[in-house]
DNA sequence: GTCTATAGGTGGATAGAC
DNA sequence: GTCTATCCACCTATAGAC
C-alpha cells in the first residue's frame, strides 16, 4: 500500500519537525531557533516547515498545542474529580494539586520532549513576543476561569481581587519551577544534599507552600468591602 | 567651557541609548530589539552603540547594571536594618519585605524607565540566551546567599533543601509579578473591581502570601533527617 | 565623537523542477 | 511531498571621512 507509506512519511516528517522545534525552542527560544537549524536537526528540507505548517508561526502554534492541550485536559480531569468527590467540602489542597501536578510530572517525565516542553512553556509566559504570549493566554483562559472559580468557592473569605493576585503569584511560582527547577536540583547536588527527587516530592513541596499562602488571611478592610454592594 | 558641553554631549548620548535600549528590551526582548531600532529611538547614530559600549552585549550589560545594582543595594540595606534591629528575634516578614519591596516599588515607579526595567528583569530570568542568564545569575549570587542565610536563621525548623525550593518559588512569584503584574491590574479593571492600587498594597499582598508559604511546616521525615549527622 | 557607507552574515519565505 | 536555488529584508560590526 503506497498510500500507507506515504502517510507514514508525512507523519514522520511532521513529527520530526515538531520534535526538533520543541527541542530548539526550549534551548534557544523561539527567536533564537531558526528554520534552518530546525530543519537540519529534523533531517528535513528547509521548505518543509512552510509546506506542513504554513509558516514559522504555524509551527510554533503546533508545538504548543501538541503538549499543552493534553496537559490542560489532565488539569480539568483532576479538578472535576475533586469537585465531584466531596460534594460538600471543596478541598483546597486538591484544587492546587490539580493545577500543579500535571506540569511538575511532565517536568520529570522520562520522555525528553516533555521536559523540554514545560521548560519552554514556563519561559514563554514571560516572552515579550506578542504573538506567542497571546497564544498562551488564549490557551489558558479556560484554565484561569475554572480554577479561579473553584478557589473562590473553597476560600469564601478571600475577596476577588486577592484571589486574582494570589493566582498570579501561584502561576509565577509554578512557571519558574518548571522553567528553571533544574537549577535548584543542581545546586542541591553541588551542596552534597541528597534531595528526595521525583515529581511527587517537588509537587508536595510546591502544593504545601501554595496552600499555606492561599490560607493567609485577607486584610480586614477588604473583607469588609466584600459584603457591601 | 567646551570641555563641559562635550562631556554633557557624551552623557546625553549614552543616557539616551540606555533609555531607548531599556525601553525596547522590555518591549521586544533582547533579541528582538535591533541596534538600528535602538539608535533610531535614541536619535543617535548606528555606530554610537559600538563606540560607547563596545558591542550590543556591552549595552545589555550596562542596561542591566544601571538599575539592578541600586535595586540590590536597597535589598541589602533593608536586610541589614532588620538584622540589626531586633537582635534576638529575626522577623520573617521583614526579611521577605526586604527582598520583595524594592522590586515592587520599582514596578510602580513614576519614572517609566524603572517600570520597564523590572519587567525586562523578570523576563530575563527565564530568557534562554545563556549570556544574559549568566549575567543575571552573577548579579544575584550574593542576594541568594545572604537572603537564604537569613531565612534559614529565621526558620530553624526548615531543612536546607526545603529552603532552597521555597526560595525558588518565591523568586518565581516575584519575577512573574513584576514582569506581568499589569495583566492582573488590567483584568481587575475590566471586571469593574476598584483595587487598592499602589506598591504598598501589592507588596503587602505578596509578602503576606509568601510569609504563610514559608511558615508551612516541613514534612516530619525531613525534619528528622536534619538533626542526624 | 559623529556619521555615512558598506562589509559579511543570517533570517523567513517562495518558485519551480522533480 | 521533497528539494534546490534564490529573493530580499534585516542584522551586527567596522572602516574611514568629517
Amino acid at each position: 500500500m503506497p498510500d500507507e507509506t506515504a502517510k507514514a512519511q508525512i507523519a514522520d516528517t511532521k513529527t520530526a519537525l515538531l520534535d526538533a522545534a520543541g527541542h530548539l525552542f526550549a534551548e534557544r527560544g523561539v527567536a533564537g531557533a531558526s528554520l534552518r537549524a530546525i530543519t537540519t536537526a529534523a533531517d528535513a528540507n528547509l521548505a518543509s516547515v512552510n509546506y506542513h505548517f504554513g509558516s514559522k508561526q504555524g509551527l510554533i502554534r503546533a508545538v504548543l498545542a501538541r503538549r499543552l492541550d493534553p496537559l490542560n485536559r489532565r488539569r480539568f480531569q483532576l479538578l472535576e474529580r475533586c469537585l465531584s468527590s466531596g460534594e460538600q467540602s471543596l478541598e483546597l489542597q486538591d484544587i492546587l494539586h490539580a493545577f500543579v501536578e500535571p506540569a511538575i510530572t511532565m517536568m520529570h517525565s522520562q520522555e525528553p520532549g516533555d521536559r523540554e516542553f514545560v521548560q519552554f512553556l514556563g519561559r514563554a509566559l514571560a516572552d515579550p513576543a506578542n504573538d506567542l504570549r497571546s497564544l498562551i493566554v488564549e490557551e489558558f483562559k479556560e484554565v484561569i476561569e475554572r480554577f479561579t472559580q473553584a478557589l473562590a468557592q473553597a476560600l469564601p473569605s478571600i475577596p476577588p481581587q486577592e484571589i486574582a493576585w494570589r493566582f498570579h503569584f501561584m502561576v509565577g511560582a509554578m512557571a519558574h519551577t518548571v522553567a528553571a527547577g533544574y537549577l535548584v536540583e543542581n545546586r542541591l547536588g553541588h551542596l552534597g544534599i541528597k534531595d528526595l527527587q521525583g515529581p511527587e516530592t517537588v509537587t508536595r513541596r510546591l502544593v504545601s507552600f501554595l496552600e499555606s499562602g492561599w490560607r493567609s488571611p485577607a486584610s480586614q478592610r477588604e473583607r469588609q468591602e466584600m459584603v457591601r454592594p
